[in-house]
DNA sequence: CTTGACTCTGGACTATACTCCAGGGTGTAG
DNA sequence: CTACACCCTGGAGTATAGTCCAGAGTCAAG
């Protein structure tokens, strides 16, 4: 298989799968005596499996790590184990942060809305420390 | 005031500060004789409301929007607040995003748990797709 | 005036995950 | 054999928010 067809199967861009490449996600492939990549199933089943750790939030440098786990003929579960549970704690760490924007953004949205009704023109959130003035005293 | 006294006043570094006058986030101040840049109150107020803002999840470009209206003698608080919806919305999707993500993680962490009782050297996870092995059949 | 701390500019570098390009070569159907 | 689609390499560019640097100049105290 040339490399457009793996990346229609799979749905990525031949750029991609050659950045894969140059940076250890996908072994080099043999190639035609022209120097085209001719790829087989299991490359295809190797770019799968990077988009689904991908999809997983795991990031490329990540994923070269899984990668060779999966290379070994022995593939135990608990180095995959501990890094989802990395993963996850990451990724709740995030929401706790997010809530905590989200709850600082309705703060905000409250002290624009309780102004607005009295002075519709002196936005609350703008007046923290206010703009270079046109030298007016001193 | 000189930069450094400024960047300690309000914790950025005089890299940043440069940086966010080259990018329009802080006016060109005066200068000495000497080419220092020289900056009063209000830059350390406009500074903390960049600080601010950026807390709130702004990215520096929106805050050039915002600092534009804070230019302005009046100062109205609709289009602060359009902007500050537009982010609250953009941190719920990111929520909601992230709770799929969470979700996912968790069934990748059940399937490894209940394939690591029965076969703890084959992980499931790994499995799907296997790397390519060396030249068996066909 | 000397010294030491500070500041100036311009440009390169960081990480992430690619995309896009030119200028050339290859594969294959007809 | 000729098209034409496809592929090759190497390098540049994208966005973000800065950091770090060299080599030079300036400020303020003593």
């Amino acid at each position: 298989m040339h490399i457009g067809i793996v990346a229609k199967k799979i749905g990525l861009s031949v750029d991609a799968i050659r950045f894969y490449e140059r940076n250890g996600l996908l072994p080099r492939p043999p190639r035609t005596q022209g120097g085209f990549r001719t790829y087989g199933e299991n490359d295809v089943e190797t770019l799968a499996f990077v988009r689904r750790v991908q999809s997983l939030g795991f990031k490329l440098s990540e994923i070269r790590g899984l990668l060779s786990l999966r290379g070994n003929r022995l593939q135990p579960c608990a180095p995959v184990r501990r890094r989802l549970e990395e993963k996850l704690s990451d990724v709740q760490q995030k929401l706790t942060d997010l809530h905590k924007l989200e709850h600082e953004l309705r703060l905000a949205l409250r002290s624009c809305d309780r102004e607005m009704r009295k002075r519709p023109a002196h936005c609350p959130i703008l007046r923290e420390g206010s703009p270079r003035k046109p030298e007016s005293a001193k």
